[in-house]
DNA sequence: GCTACTGAAAGTGTATACAGTTTTGCTTTA
DNA sequence: TAAAGCAAAACTGTATACACTTTCAGTAGC
């Protein structure tokens, strides 16, 4: 039998993580409304397992905040309020700043060549309109920037906020809000590539406000039902 | 089936959350050392419940990094490499930077009065000699200042970190290095009273740099057994 | 017509059963 | 004696069973 190299933080090719993925892909590309009920049996009937692995999936969402886990009620589409966004963009913006004031002090050419060809991935979602793929790679920019650091704990933690950040977005943006973000992706490689941290930092951090005071605080979201979004 | 009613939590929201407690508490504590096995049936027993609860808690206790969960083979104690150790603290640095600079921006007395109240408290468990309470204390200061920020998520994430860092100091703190950081925070108090941004600031970074450099990235730590570390 | 009850249906919380894997300890063999 | 092999024990992974709670439809009462 062949044992696989695991990389650092495990990702076991496990069914309770498949579903994990599954479910996490659909509440942030919004198949899944904030407010919809997931029901742990027609997950169950979904998957094709039992209620078991549902439930462990579900206590992972829960912990990465994107599912919310009523006792004897059941496990809901988290809906953050406007207070949990503002809170998590405000932590975003205290490890992102020093994020890349820490990245400008240890840049390489290899890793700017990473950074552009993430860019570029983006504005070729961007251009053939693939609204799912553009929203994840935004979000997965700044993670990508943590991976290169070499910083995995700073990499998982800005991966969990950026999931939730996703959510928060589709809750609240504005139509079209999104495509300011890749200009200001690009500016921010730019300013890696000067090496000038203080330009960085500071378009890095106007980069994340623009994001939040795009956001319109006074939506209402619906709930839609759970066997249409995963099919 | 009987209930037990655990004395040391009075009224947990439920039973997986107690389990959770305990193990974290024994995990921080050292009374269950990296390496450690963490039996399903032997924790069901102990804490008078199924498998079912105690693979609960231990999903929860897996995520959070205090323990690490190994395919068929069970659940152990996590033991951080020298690597991961750094990672973490280099994210609390970035945090906590940032986090001291608002904090500093946006000070009451009231705050004040609520830091200088946890720093006497852990004077007085330095004073009794209780390194547990201290240890404790000590992690707790830091979230204690995301609390009065008003800012739930940077609390969480720092209660996440704090406890990875009980962990790792316990396994290659160097004896009675703890000590120094009372005095430290007693002066981030005074810095923060005083609304002196760049030494609170500064004063917050080499508190956590010298946390980082009195470890001792040398060590082994063996392992123990698992009723005796939870009786 | 509207509210208050009631019982069935659906759903969650926990325990248990069972299959497959790993570990262990004994026995065999060179 | 030490290494290899093998079977039993222990343990994990998943499914299922069952008790208790919530939800909901339908009915009685006003």
């Amino acid at each position: 039998m062949i044992k696989r190299m695991d990389s650092p933080v495990p990702s076991p090719p496990n069914t309770t993580h498949a579903i994990v993925d599954a479910l996490t892909k659909a509440i942030v590309e919004h198949r899944l409304l904030p407010g919809a009920k997931l029901a742990e049996q027609k997950l169950a009937d979904h998957f094709g397992v039992s209620r078991t692995l549902v439930r462990q999936a579900l206590f992972h969402l829960s912990q990465n905040r994107l599912i919310r886990l009523e006792p004897a009620r059941g496990a809901f589409v988290a809906a953050p309020s406007v207070l949990e966004a503002q809170q998590v963009f405000a932590v975003r913006r205290m490890l992102e700043a020093e994020m890349t004031r820490a990245f400008v002090r240890e840049v390489t050419p290899a890793k700017i060549k990473a950074l552009k060809d993430h860019v570029a991935q983006e504005k070729k979602a961007l251009d053939r309109k693939d609204a799912a793929a553009f929203s994840e790679l935004l979000g997965d920019f700044h993670v990508r920037m943590a991976e290169l650091m070499g910083n995995d704990v700073l990499a998982q933690i800005l991966g969990e906020l950026t999931s939730r950040c996703a959510l928060i977005t589709k809750m609240y943006q504005s139509a079209s809000a999104a495509e300011h973000s890749y200009d200001e992706h690009v500016n921010i490689v730019k300013a890696l590539a000067a090496k000038d941290e203080v330009l960085a930092v500071q378009l890095m951090n106007e980069h994340l406000l623009n994001v939040e005071k795009n956001l319109a605080f006074d939506r209402k979201m619906p709930v839609n039902d759970l066997s249409r979004a995963l099919s």
